[in-house]
DNA sequence: ACGATCAATGCAAGCGCTTACAAATTGAAT
DNA sequence: ATTCAATTTGTAAGCGCTTGCATTGATCGT
């Protein structure tokens, strides 16, 4: 285990200081040409990568962000996560991705873990989280931004999109085709804002009809394919059956789509099926889904640009808020005539 | 932005000196339970978190491994990742993620950049890495597990599965329904070892019964469904046509599976496509795949055991292969009569 | 009762880097 | 030439933490 060269050994063999070597990497600008082409070539010949730690201790900045996110088992977040990501390396930073598994304590506990990192700056998913979070990330005055969520005088910064009227057309949709037997799986709305905001969309559109989601027809669980199997299995048993089911995103939606196809119904002529969030896997499960389409990497983007500037002690707490638009395809159809 | 507490204010505050309390933090059992208690408790109170960068600056360890894989876009890692963060986790430690876009150079930078952030262990996808990747490892002694990949006589440490072997397999289960006019839609395998080994796996198994691929008969492209799609299609047009696709892995057969369906084909009974990973995907798209089942969690469980001990200074450079199985599913039928 | 032993704690020297500040060099402008 | 300002470089003081070594008390065998 060879010791790594350090910036005093750069410095040492291209016959300058360790302070010049420091700014050649730093602010190559602010050094002679010439000096610095002898530093570069001095940290080429080593293959010198000055050490993280030393220079998080002596600069109190690391160039790193964190986010932290539900899980990653199911796509939901990846596309948005990758644009992030990218976004963040183009400006030399890095990302990184930690998991609450919905676990509020956990988020916490994630959160502090990338603070002691000493990350620049944090995203998280959605508007819920403990208010010892909120503290923490204040208290330090640590940029962050909420991001897959929007409403109306949200009080953090955030980037994301209105979960509630996006659902509410989707919904609306779903009763232009003369759906009247309606049910919903969602999500676990405990904690969970984006879920919520998804239902109470949906019993706006409702009761626009003068109809209601009753608590027999709204399934909340887990996000799982099979957990959507499972709960649509078990609307499909009632009487009378649904002609619609709403899912709080694509991953139940397909889950319910192999349930309607194990008891023998055709979607969408028996039945119809929406999805939510429009992941790859909505296109290609059969029928394919109708579903809202979520600016997942505008998203993902815009987060970046706006922590990277809050970084840079640029204040720009805004709220962003993106246009989603329903993707129609063929999981959802005209309601069956009696 | 208040500044944070640092060792010293916990060390002032509980009346004990610096380095007590970084026992306590480190190695409580060499503490007086007394002492510990009193400074559990300042801890607490101040909300101390220990700084990352000091930390790793004194000691040189940081209780962080990295993981570089190809890309999240997609689920194949997901689950494998999600255990190998799990496992870390369990034992107090924290996992990077990193992606290089299936491109060498990426790779080899971030490869560069979790080192300099000082992690104690490295997993890596696959076999195929540049020279410099294994150079800068070898050099510090860094410890490192290849996942997803094994063959006999590998000269890594790795832990993974035979790729060929398990595709000859399936291959072998499709020669078996009768299919003779058979294709293969595969990831690039220029740079990518499973990719190569699941074709020349194939091969294996078309060998034997004096069959060969041609070359119009496997199209390499990236791994998306909508390559996997335009690849089928492609595939499709030509006359003979082929009564069987193998798909180098899931995601591609879905998106074979979806074009497919474009041109009015029958899956199973016009055309048999097989995928390979079993990603849970492989389970909703319609008619569900036959696929190759990969350990996933069990790649992650191990090379999370083995990292973790080669950090210790154990030294254990074995080669762990699990087994895979087939996945019978809809997708694989018997062989169209003429 | 006394040194020897051992556990518990403190002292202080760094770990590799950045960055005020000081010093040296340069280049005009006089 | 000489002066002054601007530019470039060096000096050295930490950043927060760990850890080898020294110190202190307590425990024990005799």
């Amino acid at each position: 285990m060879k010791p790594l060269p350090t910036i005093e050994d750069v410095a040492r063999r291209s016959g300058v200081s360790t302070a010049t070597v420091s700014r050649v990497l730093n602010t190559p600008e602010r050094v002679r040409a010439e000096t610095r082409d002898k530093v570069v070539a001095a940290v080429a010949e080593l293959g010198y990568t000055p050490h993280f730690g030393g220079r998080a201790l002596a600069s109190n900045r690391t160039n790193t962000f964190g986010a932290v996110i539900p899980t990653m088992e199911n796509a939901i977040f990846a596309r948005g996560l990758q644009a992030l990501q990218e976004a963040l390396a183009e400006a030399g930073a890095t990302l990184l991705v930690a998991t609450s598994g919905y676990d509020p304590e956990k988020e916490a506990q994630q959160v502090r873990a990338l603070l002691s990192r000493g990350v620049d700056g944090l995203v998280l998913i959605g508007e819920s989280h403990g208010s010892d979070v909120y503290e923490m990330l204040e208290r330090r005055g640590m940029p962050f931004v909420l991001v897959w969520t929007w409403r109306p005088d949200c009080p953090y910064p955030c980037v994301g999109f209105d979960n509630r009227a996006s659902a509410r057309a989707i919904a609306e949709e779903v009763l232009r085709q003369g759906h009247r037997e309606i049910a919903m799986i969602s999500g676990i709305s405990q904690g969970n804002d984006r879920a919520e905001a998804r239902i109470l969309g949906v019993r706006d559109a409702l009761a626009v009809e003068g109809l209601e989601l009753r608590p027999e027809r709204l399934i909340e669980t887990k996000y799982s394919l099979e957990a959507g199997r499972k709960a649509a299995q078990e609307l499909l048993a009632e009487t009378p059956r649904p002609t619609a089911i709403l899912c709080g995103n694509d991953v139940l939606a397909a889950g319910a789509l192999s349930a309607a196809r194990a008891v023998g119904l055709s979607v969408p002529d028996d039945l119809s099926i929406t999805g939510f969030d429009n992941i790859d896997l909505s296109a290609v499960v059969s029928p394919s889904l109708t579903t809202v389409n979520v600016p997942h990497r505008r998203m993902g983007n815009t987060a970046a640009r706006m922590l990277l500037s809050a970084a840079r002690g640029e204040t720009a707490d805004r709220c962003i808020a993106f246009r989603t638009e329903i993707v129609r395809r063929d999981s959802l159809g005209p309601a069956p005539a009696n």
